[in-house]
This record gives structure tokens, sequence and C-alpha cells, in this order.
DNA sequence: CGCCGCATTGACGTTCGTCAAGTCTAGTGG
DNA sequence: CCACTAGACTTGACGAACGTCAATGCGGCG
């Protein structure tokens, strides 16, 4: 997680991220309007967070798997504003975030990498808000598939094939679709020639294809 | 901006709001691959960022108007990775990050702003994400302009008249709508006596019923 | 005064949501 | 071990919401 550095530093890190917690398949690492205290990095299983409003609507606004950070809503408030629930039997190193500003205010090398984690995240939503607000079904679930098994690919899994851990519905609630639009979608794709899907189990047959899908060539 | 610290401590951090950077109407701040070397603190002036695609589409991210940060994005990469646009003639304090990073491991309450800062913007995206995800046309419009009515409102402006420093495209591109869409919306809420509208001159009559189309009564 | 960017409005089309029926799979208990 | 069930998924028919295209209006600025 943290980057190149001293022996000392280094002790007093791995002491922040020495707590671990699991969390079995359904259940939740926090709940929206739990006291913030820590954040949590992933070490197994897939995470989906996601916002309620009073009326009972939710929005999912992320998946997270291994080595991703969870918890940087909480801040702002003490308290966290969304639920984080493992889609899959998990385990989170719990690190508490006094301990993290402690630390980093000594190792600016940490320092840097929480203002960074904190950025990238900001900058995946750009992503998600444009993908929410400008894309089509067929766009949104492309680059849905191709993020997942990217991410997925980088962390020594296949580039082509991917199970996914949430259901029809989680995947609408995160594109903004309805779980009979993206699962016609995705028979779209079937029919189409650009994946084999069996039930969770995705194989991506014309990476190509839906790479266009996301990104039309400039028609200029 | 920050908050209740003693003498020496102060002197530094104005050292680092000091410089003034003038961006007149429809000038960018920053552009999307551009380095990033700073945060701007907005003092006068409303900005909008924007994230484009190679295809050309692009999509609002926010409106940003006095005492708001923007130029998060940058840090992840050291490039910015959307355009900020000044709605109108604005001026923004320029703060250099590395002087940041270098003062909030000495300041913890300025550590602890940073912080908030970016969580906050997290969250915000969040709701972003909700609105874009499950509402309709009627609900993103009414929640955007008690947003913006709100935010005004905590700036000493009044609590149901704003003046919009944006296009309708631009706020159709923020909410995931276009144009038309919006000003047939506005037009909707003026014959139902929801508003009065001029142009980009808005009176909100009924504050009421546009907090009940964003968050419905639970029907429970 | 005239132009240009912005806004409004209407008619029509597309995409996606809704409702409903039916299938498949995994997990459970007999 | 197998039948049973519940949850997840698929597919179709239909409709609503929003986008598209186009015509027109309005206001500000040179």
């Amino acid at each position: 997680m943290p980057v190149g550095l001293e022996k000392a530093e280094l002790d007093r890190i791995e002491e922040i991220v020495a707590v671990r917690r699991k969390v079995k398949r359904k259940d939740t690492l926090f709940r929206s309007g739990e006291r913030f205290t820590s954040l949590y990095a992933i070490r197994t299983g897939v995470f989906k967070t996601q916002v309620t409003t009073e009326d009972g609507r939710d929005q999912v606004t992320g998946f997270q798997m291994a080595g991703e950070i969870i918890g940087l809503d909480g801040i702002v408030n003490n308290r966290h504003s969304c639920d984080a629930v493992a889609l899959e039997d998990a385990e989170v190193c719990v690190m508490p975030f006094d301990r993290i500003e402690e630390l980093s205010r000594e190792v600016t090398a940490l320092q840097r990498h929480v203002h960074r984690i904190m950025s990238r995240e900001i900058v995946r939503e750009h992503g998600v808000m444009l993908l929410l607000g400008s894309m089509r079904a067929e766009e949104r679930l492309a680059a849905f598939l191709l993020n997942m098994v990217q991410r997925l690919h980088a962390r020594g899994f296949s580039a082509t094939e991917l199970v996914l851990r949430m259901t029809r519905e989680e995947i609408g609630s995160y594109l903004g679709l309805k779980l009979e639009t993206v699962s016609r979608t995705l028979s779209k794709f079937v029919e189409e020639g650009l994946l084999e899907v069996n039930q969770r189990h995705v194989r991506i047959l014309d990476e190509a294809e839906l790479q266009r899908l996301v990104n039309p060539p400039a028609c200029a």
C-alpha cells in the first residue's frame, strides 16, 4: 500500500494496518450515519458502496475490490454518509484515521499517498458522472465491463474473463439503469458476439468493439 | 478559510494565499492535461468544471462559487483531469500545493481542513450520482435550484431569488438533460406557480413544493 | 440598428422503464 | 439424493419520459 521508504517509518505504518476485520457476505462494513473512525483497506472480497434517500431510493456509488480504500466519505462530518456492503465474504484492514493523520504529518510519502487516494476517488467519480450524464445504456455497460475486467487484470486475473459479484439490479443501480435494461443489453452484446454470458460469468470476445462503444471514434 | 489558530501559523497560511489571479469570463483557470501545481480558492465569480471525452461529449461536474476550492482532481497524477471555466469575471487565490502539504504537516488544523475539503467533494459527488442515476428531470432541476439558492443564501444573498450564471445547456450538462428539457421543465414550474423565471433570473415562490419534488414523502 | 447567442415551444422519434410471465440456479430440508 | 423454493435472471409487450429537429422569439452588444 505505501511506497518505498525507511524501516522505522514502515514499522509505524504497519502498526496502523495491524487490525483486521472480517465481513460476511451481505453484511455492512459501515452504514450511513454511523460514527467515522477509520478508513478501510480491502484485503479480500468485493464491496459496494451506496447512498440512500429518505424515500428509499438508493444509488450504488461504486464497487471496490482488493487494495482499494473505503470510508473517505466519513471524514467531513465524522459520520459516514453511505453504506459499505460486502458482496462476498471479505476481509479489511481497519486504519484509524487519527493515526493516519498523525503519521502522515511525519512521513511525507504517506501524506502524499493519502492525498492521491482522495484525489483519485474524486476523479473516478467525475468519470461516473460522465457515464451517468451523457452515455446510453450500451455505452454505460460496455464501460462498466471494461473497467471491471481491467481492474481485475491489474490484480492478476484474466484480461477477458470475469465473475460479477453483484446482481443485475446492483449493476443497474450503479449505471442508472433498471435491471431489465442491464439484462437486455447484455443479451444484445451476446447476440452481437461481443460477449459470452453465463449468469455472472462473463467472457469478453471483442474488447475492441466494446471500447469503440465507450468512445466512438471522433467523427471529424 | 482556515479555522481558529495561532498567529505565527496564520501568517504562514496567509503567505500561501497571497498570490491572486484574475480570470475573465469564458477563460479557463486550468484545462485537462495541464500540469497541476496549485489549488485555487475562489474569491469572486462562479466557475464550472467539466470533463470531456475524446469524441467531444462533455459533462459539467460542478459549479463552484466564492469560498470553494477547485483543482483537487489534479493531485493524483500531477495533471488536471478537467477544465475549470469562469462563468463570469472572477478572482482566485493561487495556493501552491507543495506549500499546502508542507504547512499541513505542521499545522494539524490545516491538515484536517484539507482532508475535510476533499472528503466533502467526494460526498457532494455521491449526491450528484444519486441525482443522475435515479431522479427524473423535475426532481433534478428542483434539487439543482434549491442547492444553488441555499449556497447563495449562505453567502449573504437572497434565500428566494437567484441569478443563474450558466446557460440552459450548462445546467443540462450538469443534470444529464438536454437544454430543451431544462427549458421545458422550468416553464412547467412557472405554470405550476413554483417559480418566476425571467431569463437567468429566478425567484422561488414555493420552496416547500420544490423540496417535496426532490424528496417525495416516504409513502409508507 | 442589426446581428448573434441564448431561450422557448411544438411535433415527432427513440430509449429506456414498467408490468408481467416464465426460466434457471443454488440452497434447503425431507 | 432429490424435490422444493426463493432469489436472480430473461424476455416480451407496452407506455412514458426525454431527446431530436426545427421554427421562432428575445435581449444584449457592437
